[in-house]
DNA sequence: GATTGACTTGGAGCTGACTCCAGGTTATAC
DNA sequence: GTATAACCTGGAGTCAGCTCCAAGTCAATC
Protein backbone atom coordinates (compact mmCIF):
# COMPACT_ATOMS: atom_id res chain seq x y z
CA UNK A 1 0.00 0.00 0.00
CA UNK A 2 2.67 2.59 -0.91
CA UNK A 3 2.56 4.63 -3.62
CA UNK A 4 6.64 4.64 -3.67
CA UNK A 5 8.07 7.70 -4.37
CA UNK A 6 5.56 10.02 -6.13
CA UNK A 7 6.40 13.55 -6.77
CA UNK A 8 3.42 15.61 -8.43
CA UNK A 9 3.50 17.14 -5.26
CA UNK A 10 -0.63 16.13 -4.40
CA UNK A 11 -0.33 12.65 -2.49
CA UNK A 12 -2.57 9.34 -2.22
CA UNK A 13 -6.16 10.52 -1.96
CA UNK A 14 -5.18 14.20 -2.48
CA UNK A 15 -4.02 14.76 0.54
CA UNK A 16 -0.74 17.10 1.33
CA UNK A 17 1.72 16.83 3.88
CA UNK A 18 1.95 19.57 6.46
CA UNK A 19 4.79 20.33 4.82
CA UNK A 20 3.09 21.18 1.77
CA UNK A 21 0.26 22.97 3.33
CA UNK A 22 2.84 24.88 5.29
CA UNK A 23 4.64 26.22 1.62
CA UNK A 24 0.58 26.42 0.57
CA UNK A 25 -0.85 27.93 3.13
CA UNK A 26 2.25 30.20 4.59
CA UNK A 27 1.33 29.06 7.96
CA UNK A 28 4.54 27.12 9.31
CA UNK A 29 3.99 23.82 10.03
CA UNK A 30 4.48 24.60 14.17
CA UNK A 31 1.75 27.15 13.71
CA UNK A 32 -1.00 24.73 11.82
CA UNK A 33 -0.24 22.24 14.73
CA UNK A 34 -0.52 25.00 17.06
CA UNK A 35 -4.22 25.75 16.01
CA UNK A 36 -4.79 22.18 15.96
CA UNK A 37 -3.70 21.77 19.50
CA UNK A 38 -6.38 24.61 20.46
CA UNK A 39 -9.31 23.52 18.45
CA UNK A 40 -9.23 26.11 15.98
CA UNK A 41 -8.66 23.19 13.16
CA UNK A 42 -10.09 20.05 13.67
CA UNK A 43 -7.99 17.19 14.66
CA UNK A 44 -6.28 16.43 10.97
CA UNK A 45 -6.70 13.11 9.55
CA UNK A 46 -3.52 11.09 9.56
CA UNK A 47 -1.92 8.10 7.68
CA UNK A 48 -0.84 5.29 9.29
CA UNK A 49 2.69 6.35 10.36
CA UNK A 50 0.32 9.36 12.31
CA UNK A 51 1.30 11.96 9.74
CA UNK A 52 -1.39 14.85 9.22
CA UNK A 53 -2.47 14.54 6.01
CA UNK A 54 -4.39 17.78 4.59
CA UNK A 55 -7.39 18.00 1.99
CA UNK A 56 -8.34 21.08 -0.05
CA UNK A 57 -10.95 22.16 2.21
CA UNK A 58 -8.67 22.13 5.21
CA UNK A 59 -6.23 24.20 3.25
CA UNK A 60 -8.65 26.64 2.31
CA UNK A 61 -9.89 26.79 6.02
CA UNK A 62 -6.19 27.67 6.62
CA UNK A 63 -6.66 30.52 4.13
CA UNK A 64 -9.80 31.58 5.83
CA UNK A 65 -7.55 32.45 9.36
CA UNK A 66 -5.03 34.06 7.17
CA UNK A 67 -7.59 36.06 6.12
CA UNK A 68 -9.56 36.81 9.11
CA UNK A 69 -6.64 37.23 11.08
CA UNK A 70 -5.14 39.94 8.97
CA UNK A 71 -8.91 42.45 10.02
CA UNK A 72 -7.43 41.86 13.13
CA UNK A 73 -9.79 39.29 14.28
CA UNK A 74 -8.86 36.88 17.65
CA UNK A 75 -8.14 33.48 17.00
CA UNK A 76 -11.62 32.71 19.45
CA UNK A 77 -13.59 35.32 17.49
CA UNK A 78 -13.33 33.40 13.75
CA UNK A 79 -14.24 30.10 15.65
CA UNK A 80 -17.90 30.78 14.32
CA UNK A 81 -16.62 31.94 10.44
CA UNK A 82 -14.87 28.46 10.89
CA UNK A 83 -17.75 26.62 11.42
CA UNK A 84 -19.28 28.58 9.15
CA UNK A 85 -17.35 27.12 6.12
CA UNK A 86 -17.84 23.96 7.47
CA UNK A 87 -21.34 22.98 8.11
CA UNK A 88 -23.01 24.98 4.98
CA UNK A 89 -26.82 26.21 6.14
CA UNK A 90 -26.18 29.23 7.96
CA UNK A 91 -30.39 29.79 8.24
CA UNK A 92 -30.44 26.88 10.74
CA UNK A 93 -28.57 28.66 13.06
CA UNK A 94 -30.29 31.72 14.07
CA UNK A 95 -27.47 32.77 16.65
CA UNK A 96 -24.64 32.19 14.63
CA UNK A 97 -26.01 34.27 11.84
CA UNK A 98 -26.67 37.27 14.22
CA UNK A 99 -23.48 37.01 15.93
CA UNK A 100 -22.04 36.91 11.87
CA UNK A 101 -24.43 40.14 11.13
CA UNK A 102 -22.83 41.92 14.13
CA UNK A 103 -19.30 40.84 13.24
CA UNK A 104 -19.91 42.43 10.15
CA UNK A 105 -21.05 45.52 11.93
CA UNK A 106 -17.91 45.43 13.66
CA UNK A 107 -15.88 45.51 10.39
CA UNK A 108 -17.27 48.26 8.67
CA UNK A 109 -16.59 50.17 11.86
CA UNK A 110 -12.80 49.10 11.88
CA UNK A 111 -13.39 50.48 7.80
CA UNK A 112 -14.85 53.60 9.11
CA UNK A 113 -11.58 53.43 11.49
CA UNK A 114 -9.45 53.02 9.17
CA UNK A 115 -10.81 55.09 6.51
CA UNK A 116 -10.28 58.21 8.80
CA UNK A 117 -6.80 57.20 9.21
CA UNK A 118 -6.49 57.53 5.74
CA UNK A 119 -8.42 60.89 5.58
CA UNK A 120 -5.79 62.31 8.46
CA UNK A 121 -2.96 61.26 5.89
CA UNK A 122 -4.00 62.90 3.41
CA UNK A 123 -4.85 65.99 5.36
CA UNK A 124 -1.77 65.85 6.42
CA UNK A 125 -0.29 65.72 3.08
CA UNK A 126 -2.35 67.99 1.77
CA UNK A 127 -1.95 70.77 4.21
CA UNK A 128 0.71 71.01 7.12
CA UNK A 129 -1.17 70.48 10.21
CA UNK A 130 -4.83 69.06 10.84
CA UNK A 131 -6.33 71.50 12.67
CA UNK A 132 -10.27 70.63 14.21
CA UNK A 133 -10.36 67.33 12.12
CA UNK A 134 -10.06 64.80 14.21
CA UNK A 135 -10.36 60.66 14.43
CA UNK A 136 -13.95 60.30 15.78
CA UNK A 137 -13.53 57.14 16.82
CA UNK A 138 -12.60 57.39 20.78
CA UNK A 139 -15.88 57.36 21.72
CA UNK A 140 -18.46 54.47 21.70
CA UNK A 141 -21.34 56.78 20.36
CA UNK A 142 -22.67 55.15 17.22
CA UNK A 143 -20.40 55.98 13.68
CA UNK A 144 -21.44 57.62 10.69
CA UNK A 145 -21.22 55.24 7.92
CA UNK A 146 -18.64 55.84 5.19
CA UNK A 147 -20.31 57.09 2.02
CA UNK A 148 -16.73 57.82 0.76
CA UNK A 149 -15.70 55.81 -2.41
CA UNK A 150 -11.90 54.24 -1.46
CA UNK A 151 -9.43 55.94 -3.68
CA UNK B 1 0.77 79.19 45.50
CA UNK B 2 -2.78 77.03 45.89
CA UNK B 3 -6.12 76.99 44.37
CA UNK B 4 -7.69 75.38 47.51
CA UNK B 5 -10.13 72.88 46.36
CA UNK B 6 -11.54 74.22 42.46
CA UNK B 7 -13.99 71.92 41.34
CA UNK B 8 -14.11 72.69 37.87
CA UNK B 9 -12.57 69.60 36.33
CA UNK B 10 -9.85 71.60 35.15
CA UNK B 11 -6.72 72.23 37.27
CA UNK B 12 -4.22 75.13 37.28
CA UNK B 13 -2.69 75.76 34.00
CA UNK B 14 -5.40 73.96 31.64
CA UNK B 15 -4.16 70.48 32.76
CA UNK B 16 -5.82 67.14 33.80
CA UNK B 17 -4.59 64.95 36.88
CA UNK B 18 -3.97 61.14 35.67
CA UNK B 19 -7.26 60.16 36.47
CA UNK B 20 -9.35 62.69 34.80
CA UNK B 21 -7.03 61.85 31.30
CA UNK B 22 -7.70 58.68 32.13
CA UNK B 23 -11.85 59.11 32.57
CA UNK B 24 -11.88 61.26 29.37
CA UNK B 25 -9.38 58.91 27.03
CA UNK B 26 -10.99 56.28 28.53
CA UNK B 27 -7.35 54.70 28.74
CA UNK B 28 -6.80 53.08 32.38
CA UNK B 29 -4.43 54.78 34.46
CA UNK B 30 -1.45 51.85 34.20
CA UNK B 31 -2.07 51.93 30.47
CA UNK B 32 -1.29 55.54 30.50
CA UNK B 33 1.62 55.32 32.81
CA UNK B 34 2.64 51.80 30.44
CA UNK B 35 2.29 54.13 27.11
CA UNK B 36 4.95 56.66 28.97
CA UNK B 37 7.06 54.14 30.19
CA UNK B 38 7.52 52.69 26.94
CA UNK B 39 8.33 56.22 25.46
CA UNK B 40 4.80 55.96 23.17
CA UNK B 41 3.96 59.12 25.03
CA UNK B 42 6.72 61.89 25.96
CA UNK B 43 7.36 62.23 29.71
CA UNK B 44 4.40 63.62 31.23
CA UNK B 45 4.92 67.03 32.97
CA UNK B 46 4.81 66.97 36.93
CA UNK B 47 3.60 69.00 39.75
CA UNK B 48 5.62 69.97 42.37
CA UNK B 49 4.69 66.67 44.23
CA UNK B 50 5.63 64.83 40.87
CA UNK B 51 2.21 64.15 40.03
CA UNK B 52 1.73 63.91 36.15
CA UNK B 53 -0.63 67.03 33.99
CA UNK B 54 -1.45 66.08 30.97
CA UNK B 55 -2.65 69.01 28.70
CA UNK B 56 -5.60 68.99 26.04
CA UNK B 57 -2.98 68.37 23.37
CA UNK B 58 -1.74 64.88 25.48
CA UNK B 59 -5.71 64.27 25.37
CA UNK B 60 -5.50 64.52 21.69
CA UNK B 61 -2.35 62.48 21.46
CA UNK B 62 -3.89 59.63 23.61
CA UNK B 63 -7.24 59.51 21.47
CA UNK B 64 -5.37 59.29 18.33
CA UNK B 65 -3.61 56.10 19.87
CA UNK B 66 -6.71 54.66 20.68
CA UNK B 67 -7.81 55.11 17.24
CA UNK B 68 -5.30 53.47 15.84
CA UNK B 69 -5.72 50.93 18.00
CA UNK B 70 -8.99 50.12 16.48
CA UNK B 71 -7.38 49.79 13.07
CA UNK B 72 -4.72 46.69 14.49
CA UNK B 73 -1.50 48.50 14.66
CA UNK B 74 0.66 47.42 16.94
CA UNK B 75 1.69 50.12 19.31
CA UNK B 76 5.54 50.44 17.91
CA UNK B 77 4.10 51.48 14.21
CA UNK B 78 1.94 54.01 15.59
CA UNK B 79 5.39 56.10 16.49
CA UNK B 80 5.31 58.17 13.31
CA UNK B 81 2.05 59.22 13.72
CA UNK B 82 2.28 60.52 17.03
CA UNK B 83 5.22 62.27 16.08
CA UNK B 84 3.55 63.27 12.62
CA UNK B 85 0.66 65.26 15.22
CA UNK B 86 3.75 66.81 17.59
CA UNK B 87 5.88 68.44 14.73
CA UNK B 88 3.66 69.43 12.18
CA UNK B 89 5.85 70.54 9.06
CA UNK B 90 5.87 66.73 7.41
CA UNK B 91 7.10 68.03 4.07
CA UNK B 92 10.32 68.48 6.23
CA UNK B 93 10.78 64.62 6.60
CA UNK B 94 10.90 62.96 3.61
CA UNK B 95 11.29 59.64 4.77
CA UNK B 96 9.05 59.82 7.63
CA UNK B 97 6.68 61.40 4.37
CA UNK B 98 7.19 58.22 3.01
CA UNK B 99 6.74 55.87 5.73
CA UNK B 100 3.14 57.71 5.91
CA UNK B 101 2.09 57.05 2.13
CA UNK B 102 3.19 53.23 2.72
CA UNK B 103 1.76 52.63 5.58
CA UNK B 104 -1.92 54.60 4.20
CA UNK B 105 -1.44 51.21 1.08
CA UNK B 106 -1.28 48.80 3.92
CA UNK B 107 -4.47 50.25 5.39
CA UNK B 108 -5.73 50.37 2.01
CA UNK B 109 -5.12 46.69 1.98
CA UNK B 110 -6.16 46.14 4.66
CA UNK B 111 -9.73 48.09 4.31
CA UNK B 112 -9.97 45.67 1.04
CA UNK B 113 -9.18 42.48 3.10
CA UNK B 114 -12.23 43.64 5.48
CA UNK B 115 -14.45 44.35 2.44
CA UNK B 116 -13.99 40.88 1.27
CA UNK B 117 -15.08 39.17 4.25
CA UNK B 118 -18.11 41.56 4.69
CA UNK B 119 -18.48 40.89 0.59
CA UNK B 120 -18.09 36.84 2.30
CA UNK B 121 -20.75 37.05 4.95
CA UNK B 122 -22.73 38.25 2.77
CA UNK B 123 -22.66 36.32 0.02
CA UNK B 124 -22.72 33.00 3.06
CA UNK B 125 -26.40 34.76 3.86
CA UNK B 126 -27.75 35.30 0.59
CA UNK B 127 -26.66 32.25 -0.57
CA UNK B 128 -26.22 28.84 0.90
CA UNK B 129 -22.84 28.02 0.00
CA UNK B 130 -19.74 30.26 -1.30
CA UNK B 131 -18.70 28.68 -4.06
CA UNK B 132 -15.81 30.13 -6.16
CA UNK B 133 -15.56 32.59 -4.14
CA UNK B 134 -13.07 32.82 -1.90
CA UNK B 135 -10.76 35.69 0.36
CA UNK B 136 -7.95 36.33 -1.90
CA UNK B 137 -5.65 38.19 0.85
CA UNK B 138 -3.29 35.39 1.63
CA UNK B 139 -0.67 35.80 -1.52
CA UNK B 140 1.64 38.76 -1.22
CA UNK B 141 0.48 39.82 -4.87
CA UNK B 142 -0.83 42.90 -5.18
CA UNK B 143 -4.38 43.82 -4.37
CA UNK B 144 -7.00 45.16 -6.64
CA UNK B 145 -7.99 48.83 -5.00
CA UNK B 146 -11.71 48.83 -3.93
CA UNK B 147 -13.97 50.31 -5.64
CA UNK B 148 -17.38 49.43 -3.89
CA UNK B 149 -18.81 51.72 -1.85
CA UNK B 150 -19.02 50.43 2.21
CA UNK B 151 -22.39 49.96 2.78
C1' DG C 1 22.38 -1.63 10.32
C1' DA C 2 23.50 3.26 10.47
C1' DT C 3 22.14 7.56 8.68
C1' DT C 4 18.95 10.91 6.97
C1' DG C 5 14.69 13.33 6.67
C1' DA C 6 10.07 14.13 7.51
C1' DC C 7 7.35 13.79 10.71
C1' DT C 8 5.28 12.99 15.87
C1' DT C 9 4.35 14.69 20.95
C1' DG C 10 4.62 17.44 25.14
C1' DG C 11 6.24 21.15 27.06
C1' DA C 12 9.18 25.32 27.73
C1' DG C 13 10.26 30.01 26.20
C1' DC C 14 9.24 34.39 24.03
C1' DT C 15 6.99 38.99 22.63
C1' DG C 16 3.51 42.54 22.92
C1' DA C 17 0.40 44.81 25.57
C1' DC C 18 -1.17 45.33 29.33
C1' DT C 19 -2.53 44.69 34.57
C1' DC C 20 -1.60 44.32 39.26
C1' DC C 21 0.81 45.09 43.41
C1' DA C 22 3.82 46.63 47.31
C1' DG C 23 5.86 50.24 49.41
C1' DG C 24 6.40 55.22 49.59
C1' DT C 25 4.96 60.38 49.29
C1' DT C 26 2.01 64.33 49.79
C1' DA C 27 -2.25 66.97 50.71
C1' DT C 28 -6.60 67.49 52.70
C1' DA C 29 -10.32 66.18 56.06
C1' DC C 30 -11.63 64.88 60.57
C1' DG D 1 -1.87 63.36 64.57
C1' DT D 2 -4.22 59.98 62.00
C1' DA D 3 -6.87 58.42 58.31
C1' DT D 4 -8.02 58.77 53.48
C1' DA D 5 -7.25 59.63 48.74
C1' DA D 6 -4.61 60.45 44.87
C1' DC D 7 -0.79 59.90 43.20
C1' DC D 8 4.36 57.97 42.56
C1' DT D 9 8.02 54.03 41.25
C1' DG D 10 9.82 49.55 40.10
C1' DG D 11 8.91 45.26 39.19
C1' DA D 12 6.19 40.95 38.89
C1' DG D 13 2.31 38.51 36.76
C1' DT D 14 -0.98 37.52 32.91
C1' DC D 15 -2.80 36.39 28.43
C1' DA D 16 -2.70 35.59 23.39
C1' DG D 17 -0.27 33.83 19.89
C1' DC D 18 3.09 31.89 18.52
C1' DT D 19 8.08 29.64 18.29
C1' DC D 20 11.49 26.54 19.68
C1' DC D 21 13.23 22.32 21.41
C1' DA D 22 14.17 17.49 22.95
C1' DA D 23 13.18 12.95 22.49
C1' DG D 24 10.99 9.57 19.79
C1' DT D 25 8.96 7.05 15.41
C1' DC D 26 9.12 5.49 10.83
C1' DA D 27 10.57 4.87 5.92
C1' DA D 28 13.91 5.17 2.54
C1' DT D 29 18.77 5.20 1.29
C1' DC D 30 23.75 4.10 1.55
Amino acid sequence: MSEAGVNTGVDMLHGYSIKQTSEITGITEDTIRYYEKIGLLPRAQRKENSHRIYSDHDIETMKLITCLKKTGMSLDDMRPYLDLSLDSNLSEYPELHEMILNHKQKILDQIASLQQIVDLIDSKIDQNFLGPQECELTGDRKKMPVRRTIR
